[in-house]
DNA sequence: CTATTCCATGTGGTCGGACCACATCAAGTA
DNA sequence: TACTTGATGTGGTCCGACCACATGGAATAG
């Protein structure tokens, strides 16, 4: 087994153990290597790779915000993955767009109306009302779907959204380019989003998955991507 | 920005057009650090990072399988980093039977009966049949579930079972002591895999997709987990 | 006494060089 | 021909040094 790995699972059982928190600092990474009996470059290796699972965060400096702490990041790690596997043409676009469609229908089939991310969601539409520019727009468009999502109350279906969201974005980002009349899809975009979180409000699950699965298939379509679900 | 991420991005960059295939092989890491006027450490962070995203793997020695080859195994990066995760309890399990539930229910709906992965899945419950040890058995449950994920021919949903189910693998291995009766559990276990794939094998998806949420939901149930879906 | 400046300290980030273990392959040898 | 041996090239590990940065307290000017 190789040292870094080592590491890794020290690291790992500490936070099994309880003994490392969100919050919580690692020690530092010449310390660490002292302790462990590794070098420090054994250490960095294997803290790059909690950095790259969204674990950690590494911040130079002194006092607070310094050091190596512990964060809670799952899509920073899914969305890099999905994201280089796009970029090697082992993740075909259409199956995350697919995935996407599934996870999102499910979550706002099973979004409860109470949640305080419904209120959210509907400050956003407030604000893409208003007019904003197309990357402002489209900015707005990602937080409104994370909200919806996190209305179900399932952290694993939100991380898993949001990445795979973000393996994609670049991609979406150049599919406006292909639409004929922007504004009209914006148009058509805000109206479609008012009334899925309309049936969410009113607790139709079931009209809403309709709703939104429609709404994400009809917009990759337009732009030209062929989602087969 | 710092050294190994701009390693990351050339890295990242060959990927995007075409220049390193899966199969292919990394510059040497010496090279490589030469190439780029970097220091062989950033080189080495940056395929660490690659390295837990299942984009590469690392081999020493010469010729065939040694240097760091490009590979596809995006389960690999989505099951460390749910396992991590969940190590630091920031990902209830609850909530990845959940989702485990609402993936493998979607690909059993959707499987295709001459899909290939269906033979392999029945093979692999005659082998369940013969009477297996408690870790065979659960080793040959693991790859009958994936095989039929695998059946609805999406890499991402398929990518996203697997490693769901490796986040939890050590947790379930412990789940089966909880069992009053192993041998009636496993008994039933075979039963509803013979029932789901024969639904799977007559198109009848929904009812498939029906029997494996309660297959699923029953075991954890069995075993002391509370599966809100 | 107060406010400012400055430096000691501790953090991660980067670098170059050295050596090791390993696997292969070619040259040399029996 | 068959075996041995060494050269070569790969990643794995370690060390020591230096840098950039942020803080906080000490020294200093007012």
């Amino acid at each position: 087994m190789r040292t870094h790995e080592l590491v890794l699972g020290w690291i790992e059982r500490q936070f099994s153990d309880g003994k490392l928190l969100l919050g919580g600092r690692l020690p530092a990474e010449r310390a660490l290597a002292e302790q462990l009996q590794v070098s420090r470059t054994s250490v960095r290796e294997a803290i790059r790779i909690l950095e790259a699972m969204g674990v950690v965060r590494a911040g130079v400096g002194s006092g607070k915000d310094a050091g190596t702490v512990v964060i809670a990041e799952p899509a920073t790690a899914l969305g890099a993955a999905l994201r280089l596997h796009t970029a090697t043409r082992h993740l075909p676009v259409a199956d995350i767009v697919e995935t996407r469609v599934l996870l999102e229908s499910w979550a706002v089939s099973r979004a409860r109306p109470e949640s305080p991310a419904l209120a959210e969601a509907a400050e956003l539409l407030d604000g893409m009302d208003a007019g904003p520019g197309t990357e402002e727009f489209l900015a707005l468009d990602v937080r409104f779907h994370l909200a919806l999502s996190e209305a179900a109350g399932n952290v694993v279906v939100s991380a898993m959204m949001a990445s795979l969201r973000e393996a994609i974005e670049g991609y979406a980002a150049e599919l406006t380019k292909n639409l004929p009349d922007w504004d009209a899809t914006a148009g058509r975009l805000r109206a479609e989003h008012r009334a899925i979180l309309d049936a969410v409000n009113t607790g139709d699950g079931g009209k809403a998955a309709r709703l939104v699965a429609a709404h994400i298939e009809g917009y990759y379509r337009e732009a030209g991507v062929a989602a087969s679900g």
